[in-house]
RNA sequence: GGGGGCGUGGUGUAGCGGUUAACACGCCGGCCUGUCAAGCCGGAGAUCGCGGGUUCGAUCCCCGUCGUCCCCGCCA
């Protein structure tokens, strides 16, 4: 090692004692004949002095180093005189005294700051990832992930799973996500395709008698990026025998909330999570997905504003819609240019206006819509809609498609703008009894709401043929401040019932065959009753880590537009190597097209 | 595919129809033996992303384009 200690473990145990350190310069501070040199590695920052006089060709090293040089520095651990602790540094009670300083090598000026506290804009930092990497909030990132990994592993094999890989080189399915292809030299014209998730691959397993399995698992999807949405990123996944659905939600629960007091400092705002139906959160919050570190659930108040004469109300309710509210506490004294960004909110997700009841301080309303009700009835309204004095009530008056959203997105505004939200908080929901299906307008058939291989309740199997609309299924999805954080159910493992919805969901039984044959055949040799769940991995560290989105939690993530812009992946390839693939290029493309020329340095 | 934000020395920002384009950090040089956001002095560094248009005049206004981020669609 060219090491003997880190830079962040000398003590006042070990003054006097002569040690090597070796890393990059934090800082360096010169006074002429006294230099300071902030040494930093992995594992902390120590402080490094330079004596002229007492070490000559030391101190002329160090007079030309510079910030991110890479250093061997061999010395002695000197305590600090009083005066001189640094009370800020875990180090700050010595320095190392330096006797010889070696340049292991040279750095240019990072083109991001890696020590300061102003951030660079995040392209750059995408472009010099292995700088960015360098800055404390990443290490501390990757750390985090590491833990969180670690402990993942650890808890699962201590109950009796095991870790299997599955391949990357799989087959596709068309029916889910776009697909990753990757093309074959030795089949020409096939392909093979990165998994969605080793869904089919797990249920093998189960298949196969391993019972309790989980792997770390990178998962690829063509799709459109978001602040939490990667072209390949990490599932937890995981797949039991002989479960039932309270089984993998207490395991669940029991890993998350483990998982949370041991890896992170944010805190639980309960355990074990409470459990609400797809149905219930959609009507109360608007999403299958709630924040639900803060209440402002919606009211039906459609039977009072019956009672009363406005016509864009009881439109709605007539056209088959409803009346909800949501109440935006305190907010009675809104101003005019404030409601309208409320009002904007309202029309950008779908409403044609906004109703506003304030309710004032002294209980007296102050609305435009007062005068198409008696004042009994808004006095009703306003106790169903749980207004307080100095509340604002908000109306969503549509179908509940829209209402749904509107709503939802106005109660997302309030929690943010009213800070309702605690960023040091994690609450955690199971959402439960979601609908097998969900009717996709543009095909006119039905989709399955989570995949095809989700049994339905077995006392809902009877409504397969008569009305799907109304199965529901043992899917869940655990919750976390408003991002779905795992989903999973239990599975099919009959042959028949899974042909049956193959069939319901338009895939006829030779396609199905085909695609799914491998895994109907299984089904025949034995398949035990089975379930799991797919935490994701990447929003995890992320909300533990407070982070925006999942790119600050991988080390080297793709931009929006799904591009490497550090190594400059994708690129175009050697026609040699496309002809080994059989593939010819479509006419008029150009993979050059738009290409930033590469820096020349 | 659609909507929106941003793009000014190395970095982060300010600015604005006419400026020697400002500030901080960084960088380079000098002084300096107790700093840890070191200090003081001096200096270099920007065709204001690119192209076109409007204008006597554009970094500023308009259009296009490229890059980047956010959102909708999409994400079985």
């Amino acid at each position: 090692m060219l090491k003997t200690h880190t830079c962040g473990e000398l003590t006042k145990e070990q003054v006097g004692q002569p040690v090597t350190l070796a890393g990059w310069v934090n800082k360096r501070r010169s006074f002429g004949n006294l230099i300071f040199i902030d040494l930093r590695d992995r594992w902390g920052v120590t402080q490094v002095v330079v004596d002229a006089q007492g070490a000559p060709e030391a101190h002329e090293t160090a007079d030309s180093a510079r910030s991110e040089y890479v250093l061997q520095i061999a010395g002695e651990v000197s305590a600090r005189s009083e005066d001189t602790v640094n009370p800020n540094m875990p180090t700050g009670e010595i320095e190392v005294l330096a006797s010889s300083i070696v340049v292991l090598n040279a750095a240019k000026t990072p083109p991001i700051e890696i020590t300061g506290e102003k951030e660079s804009n995040e392209a750059l930092r995408l472009r010099y990832r292995y700088l960015d990497l360098r800055r404390a909030r990443m290490q501390r990132n990757m750390k985090l992930r590491h833990d969180t990994t670690l402990f993942m592993r650890n808890f699962l094999s201590q109950r009796g799973f095991i870790e299997i890989e599955t391949p990357i080189l799989f087959k596709t399915t068309p029916e889910g996500a776009r697909d990753y292809l990757v093309p074959s030299r030795v089949h020409p014209g096939r392909f093979y395709a990165l998994p969605q998730s080793p869904q089919q691959l797990k249920q093998l397993l189960m298949v196969s008698g391993y019972e309790r399995y989980f792997q770390i698992a990178r998962c690829f999807r063509d799709e459109d990026q978001r602040g939490d949405r990667q072209p390949e990123f990490t599932q937890l996944d995981m797949e039991m025998s002989f479960v039932e659905r309270d089984d993998v939600l207490d395991l669940l629960t029991e890993l998350m909330t483990e998982m949370v007091q041991t890896v992170s400092d944010k805190r639980l705002t309960h355990s074990p999570f409470p459990r609400i139906s797809y149905a219930e959160a959609v009507e109360k919050y608007g999403t299958d997905r709630p924040d639900l570190r803060f209440g402002l659930a919606f009211t039906d108040v459609s039977e009072i504003v019956k009672r009363g004469s406005f016509k864009v109300f009881n439109g709605a309710i007539e056209n088959g819609g409803r009346v909800r509210t949501v109440v935006a506490p305190g907010c009675a004294g809104y101003s005019r240019k404030q409601i309208g960004e409320l009002e904007a909110i309202a029309k950008e997700n779908g409403a044609g206006g906004l109703a506003t009841v304030a309710v004032q301080d002294d209980g007296t309303i102050k609305s435009s819509i007062a005068k198409f009700f008696e004042d009994g009835v808004m006095a009703e309204l306003v106790k169903a809609a749980g207004a307080e004095p100095g509340d604002l009530i908000l109306f969503g008056a549509d179908s509940d498609a829209i209402t749904n959203e509107v709503l939802g997105a106005l109660r997302g505004h309030l929690g943010q703008t009213l800070e309702l939200t605690d960023p040091e908080e994690l609450c955690f929901v199971w959402v439960i009894d979601f609908p097998l299906f969900e009717w996709n307008e543009d095909e006119e058939r039905w989709d399955p709401s989570h995949h095809p291989f989700t049994s339905p309740k077995p006392e809902h199997i009877d409504l397969l043929d008569s009305d799907p609309a109304a199965v529901l299924s043992n899917q869940y999805d655990l919750v976390c401040n408003g991002y779905e954080v795992a989903g999973g159910s239990i599975r099919i493992h009959d042959r028949t019932v899974q042909e049956k919805i193959f069939s319901l969901i338009n895939i006829p039984d030779d396609v199905a065959r085909e695609r799914f044959g491998h895994l109907l055949d299984a089904f025949e040799y034995g398949a035990p009753p089975h379930g799991g769940i797919a935490p994701g991995l990447d929003r995890l560290v992320m909300l533990m880590a407070g982070e925006p989105n999942i790119r600050e939690v991988i080390a080297f993530p793709k931009n929006q537009r799904a591009s490497d812009t550090m190594a400059g992946a994708p690129t175009a390839v050697e026609q040699a190597q496309l002809d080994e693939l059989h593939i010819q290029l479509g006419e008029g493309v150009d993979p050059y097209e738009s290409e930033e020329p590469p820096e020349s340095e």
